[in-house]
DNA sequence: CTATGGCCCTGGTTGC
DNA sequence: TGCAACCAGGGCCATA
């Protein structure tokens, strides 16, 4: 459940039954989760805290913690690709997947993940954790103005650079094909180059797209991932592009091709997002 | 600065 | 049916 929406949905799912909570020990059966902090330390940190917020930045889910009413630092939870976070019974067995898990007053927060991609990480001071990620896209922060000057001083192919977190925090794999669809773009246009009006389609695009999938939950369109007892998610039903190769264009009817940019797997409309120029022969 | 490929991991799907 | 290859929503790191 990687993306911004997927993490906004978990974290407003976990602060109900979080928020208050107070943590009485951790468990941790995949050392690796903790992104080689100690198992010792972190425990240290955690143990008689208090869950004041569920938060997010990025698509890290952010857990607030205090002692005796003063902020002492926070949990941050990096899905990645199978990463879960559920609140089960103390006697409820997690599973295989459990990677870490937070012993709380009543209940336990398990950190579930299959592929062990995922972390779980103690930062008593978060700034340089969030300095190191672009601007939110649902924040004032993000402008057309913005996104303009931003777009103008780099010179990479678009996809990419929307993937990059430290250019834009958030979007993963499945919403920047989504944007770059709705914006009509190619997710091979250098971004020094796309069109002053296409700016502005595609800031507005970001923004709705984000906005609908939050309001959907989510995406989930893997019975595999989806949390034991949480909503499964509606947005993939909203899917334009994604995983909807050699299926006809919502827009034109044409056939939804797949290509690789980046090492990820890319599903466009070339009708509907017509290939760039190229910006030099490849060799001549 | 930008692009590319390997790597971290496991499990489901696809094709022969 | 069996098995290998390929695929997956992420991101770090080294190299060119």
């Amino acid at each position: 459940m990687p993306e911004l929406p997927e993490v906004e949905t978990t974290a407003r799912l976990l602060r109900g039954p979080l928020v208050g909570r107070q943590v009485s020990g951790l468990e941790v059966q995949w050392p690796r989760s903790l992104g080689g902090q100690e198992e010792a330390e972190v425990r240290e940190h955690v143990r008689g805290a208090r869950i004041t917020g569920v938060t997010r930045r990025a698509k890290l889910v952010i857990i607030e913690l205090a002692r005796r009413g003063r902020r002492i630092g926070i949990l941050a939870v990096h899905l990645r690709m199978t990463g879960r976070l559920v609140v089960m019974d103390k006697r409820t067995d997690p599973g295989r997947f459990a990677r870490v898990s937070l012993l709380l007053d009543r209940g336990v927060l398990h950190f579930l993940d299959v592929r062990k991609f995922g972390r779980m990480t103690w930062h008593a001071d978060p700034t340089d954790l969030f300095a190191r990620y672009g601007p939110e896209p649902l924040s004032e922060e993000f402008s057309v103005a913005w996104l303009r000057r931003a777009l103008g001083g780099r010179k990479r192919a678009l996809k990419p650079l929307l993937l990059d977190q430290s250019f834009l925090a958030g979007l993963g794999n499945i919403y920047v094909d989504e944007v770059l669809f709705g914006a009509g773009l190619h997710p091979l246009r250098r971004s020094d180059r796309v069109p002053g009006k296409k700016v502005a389609l595609l800031h507005g695009m970001i923004q709705t797209v984000l906005r609908e999938a939050i309001e959907r939950e989510g995406s989930s369109f893997d019975e595999f991932y989806r949390t034991p007892e949480g909503q499964p998610g509606a947005y993939q039903e909203q899917f334009k592009v994604y995983g909807r190769t050699g299926k006809p264009c919502r827009a034109c009817g044409r056939a939804i091709r797949r290509l690789v940019v980046g090492q990820r797997g890319t599903h466009i409309c070339t009708r509907c997002q017509p290939a760039p120029r190229p910006l030099s022969s490849p060799r001549s």
